[in-house]
DNA sequence: TTGTATGCGTTATCAT
DNA sequence: ATGATAACGCATACAA
């Protein structure tokens, strides 16, 4: 591979004027210029991001650290979050993290070697201090690690009053909230809570339940949603995730039960599932464009010292499909 | 952030010393090796991979250039090609071309400029020389550019023959295939032909839906379906990607057909959305891991200097569910 | 307008 | 068993 050295060699100048027609700085004569560009061509000459990224002490490299990319609205945001960073001339080092911890803390290690200039957090799997300790810019993405840690999120709360209510305007009279663990202590449980308030205040009879701390094993969907429907028969509305849902009208469908009319289902996400399924999904979409694009604005903020919000709430929104 | 220099200071040797503990390399007697440890602990020194790379010549860095990540099969292709290259101590570069070779140029481009070692590329827009000309290490996942490129895929023409067969044998009597555009050249052209192939040698009748160049626009295939219907009422099995079978399903719904009594499908992929449909979808499952594996072991071949095979082509399954 | 010298953090080579 | 020094490729301060 050619150097800088190659190129001032070749255009018979200094690495100091090839640096210079490079970075477009200080004055080049026009002949110069030419020059220096020719040889460049000719030796088919890329500048070393490496050898910048060591002398200018950073590497315009920003980390992700998902819980897996292959989840529809992880992919999803994976994809937005990619392509703002591009814009803003920052390349993304991708990682799943499975929700183990190990591996979480093995990828951040990783990625301060790799001298990233921040990370966007997607999972949390560790403890508080540990992400305090990391003084580097981060940001969580639809989770709230801590008041001092920047977050962009979705109005969880919002969401699930929200979808409460529709199910409950629908006519639904014993509701169901199919959820991930509440000990993982992630923002759907903001859902959970407003679902419990608004399902009460209205008098209607409500249950939940809840997958393992394996969010991510979706063999295990199947089973729970029949045993949910083998306990209570009587539910006619269930509040759950988009890739959850697929389940429970999978369920329904075995069981003789249909939807929208027997029950009623409400996803949250808006990812692209939802409106593959059939009948298509009603659901509460998140604005993972607008969510991506703020993550990636507040870890750049911090990288160049500018002062960021902690709180990003994003505004939810019903859209009303065929499901409910 | 602490250098190497600062650790030798703090411990009272030189940095030649702190980098033998640090690769344990060379004689260190056991006292030098804690006080040099402790020193590393105290400064939460971190060594620079940047540093490194720059010596080394090698940044441990692997480009993955794919059209989108938030597609299912892609989300799950760049998923367990993250683990599979992690596992071997590479990181890699996330880059989603969207199938514009502008973009794909350019992302090439910068990942050269980042020095990756190699690239996995799940998109080809660009001419074949510029490829060849890349001189780097590099392997295409589910495509095909070249015969002097080495190449990942599932046997295509394979999963054409066993889901045309599958779908004559369930009784169905005219055939449609609903791909992405042949003028892409892409793989699924092979899928076309032995689809043909049976069709033909089988006495069956069947017809060809293409997307338009933007394959992965899902917002038309809605219409593209509908169109097909509409031309033609009597179709009675189709074949088509895992995506495109959710709006095949969907449209049948609508029209009044049952899957798969009045109209059967089979998808290809098997993508988690083969499992979350309804029917769920019998389909031509790719090896999606072994596929990721083997890229990765392709392009590490490569930069380790080894003879890799040219072109590696995997089995294919039916996998035969409720749509078909 | 162009050149010289220095340093970014690390490892390899050659001493000692 | 440990240290001094050069080199990786580039950009900058300072000279000319």
């Amino acid at each position: 591979m050619p150097t800088i050295k190659d190129v001032a060699l070749r255009a018979g100048v200094t690495v100091t004027t090839v640096s210079r027609v490079l970075n477009n700085r200080g004055y080049i004569s026009a002949m110069t210029r030419e020059k220096v560009g020719l040889a460049m061509k000719e030796l088919d000459y890329v500048p070393s991001e490496v050898a910048r990224s060591l002398l200018r002490q950073r590497s315009s490299l920003i980390g992700l650290i998902l819980p897996a990319v292959n989840h529809p609205f992880f992919g999803e945001l994976a994809m937005h979050i990619e392509r703002c960073a591009y814009e803003s001339g920052y390349k993304i080092l991708l990682c799943n993290s499975q929700l183990d911890s190990i591996k979480e803390r093995d990828y951040i290690d990783m990625l301060k070697r790799h001298k990233v200039d921040g990370i966007i957090m997607g999972s949390h799997t560790l403890d508080v201090h540990e992400y305090l300790h990391l003084s580097m810019p981060i940001v969580t993405i639809d989770r709230k690690i801590d008041g001092r840690i920047p977050s962009v999120t979705s109005d969880n709360r919002q969401g699930g009053l929200l979808a409460t209510r529709h199910l409950i305007g629908r006519g639904c009279r014993k509701l169901a909230m199919f959820g991930g663990s509440l000990q993982l202590e992630l923002l759907p449980n903001q859902r959970y809570t407003s679902f419990c308030e608004e399902a009460t205040s209205q008098g209607i009879d409500h249950v939940l339940v809840e997958t393992d701390l394996d969010v991510f094993d979706f063999s295990q969907y199947t089973a729970l949603v029949d045993k949910l429907f083998a306990d209570h028969p009587d539910v006619d509305g269930v509040f759950t995730s988009d890739v959850k849902a697929a389940y429970v009208i999978q369920a329904c469908r075995r069981l003789g039960k249909a939807v929208p009319e027997d029950v009623k289902v409400v996803g949250y996400d808006d990812s692209q599932v939802a409106s593959l399924l059939m009948p298509r999904l009603t659901t509460i979409r998140q604005p993972m464009e607008t969510m991506s694009r703020r993550a990636v604005e507040t870890v750049i903020g911090q990288i160049r010292g500018e002062p960021v919000p902690l709180e990003t709430v994003l505004p939810v929104e019903l859209v009303v499909r065929e499901s409910a």
